[in-house]
DNA sequence: TATTGTTATACTCTATAACTATA
DNA sequence: TATAGTTATAGAGTATAACAATA
């Protein structure tokens, strides 16, 4: 933490679990995601939709799959996708297709109702996160170098 | 404002729902969020906690507080916090004061317990939360400045 | 024998409404 | 009358374990 010596060119970090920079960006971070997760359960919401169930239909919407593989998606126990899409089928909201290449497979896929709906709840998000408004253009490429970097290779 | 002419310096975006570039911080922002909550959950899980025990013992660490601020902060309704302070009472990390000013109002505060637990909690999370090592002082800098600029004044 | 989805069970979190004890 | 905390209730998400159908 104080007087480190740090040699090289751009120090990575002195200590990153004390340095005040770093926990003032953690803290930061910290806001933002719980800002994020209040309004993406207010925009679930808005749709008759739990947060859970938002979460599998906008997969869905993406691509239709396999129970076990939303769980996995997920990182729940498969157990618990039978209740969500039970509720979702319940609603006209995504149906269970036979997978001809395996029967013991069953594939969620949304109906149109379903893909209508998805898209509803993206574009609400989409507007809930319009704080990114506040950035510029070139903050943003800022923003998106940074987080990529957070991330790692994956992202 | 659609199609503004956008006068000044630094155009601050050409239509903030379909730029490409803001859609892709926004999913960037996303896998950051569920990235961050994942660990979250799975350092709570090693104290024995849920996420929502958590975050009570969490905040309460910061500052005892009535049971009704709890609800406030947690955004819930209050009849839940009951519950959740009754298991973290059971086990010996929180207990209930009166509060002297309003016999009303219980006081929830953290236990010497509570207080070792919170700690070790948050330095889980604090290490969990260590892709930040990745950037370099300046760019944590740079990233500090962008995310208080998209979280507005309050932050 | 292994895997997919399901059922059964138990626990926690959640909102709603009614209750109590204070104020 | 209004407020703080509680209780009761019901719905949803979660993990665990056991099961049927299929591979």
């Amino acid at each position: 933490m104080a007087t480190s010596s740090s040699p090289s060119s751009a120090a990575p970090s002195p200590s990153p679990r004390t340095d005040p920079l770093t926990l003032e960006v953690v803290e930061l971070i910290g806001t933002v995601v719980a800002r994020y997760y209040e309004e993406y359960e207010e925009a679930a919401s808005e749709h008759s939709l739990t947060g859970a169930q938002a979460r599998v239909l906008g997969l869905l919407s993406i691509e239709p799959m396999p129970m076990r593989r939303i769980a996995k998606k997920l990182k729940c126990e498969p157990s618990n996708i039978t209740g969500i899409i039970d509720r979702l089928e319940a609603r006209g909201l995504v149906e269970r297709r036979p997978d001809p290449a395996d029967r013991r497979v069953k594939l969620a896929a949304p109906t149109e109702e379903g893909v209508r709906v998805a898209r509803g709840l993206r574009d609400s998000l989409n507007f809930a996160r319009e704080p990114l408004a506040e950035l510029s253009r070139e903050e943003r490429v800022s923003l998106r170098g940074l987080l990529r970097r957070m991330l790692g290779e994956g992202a």
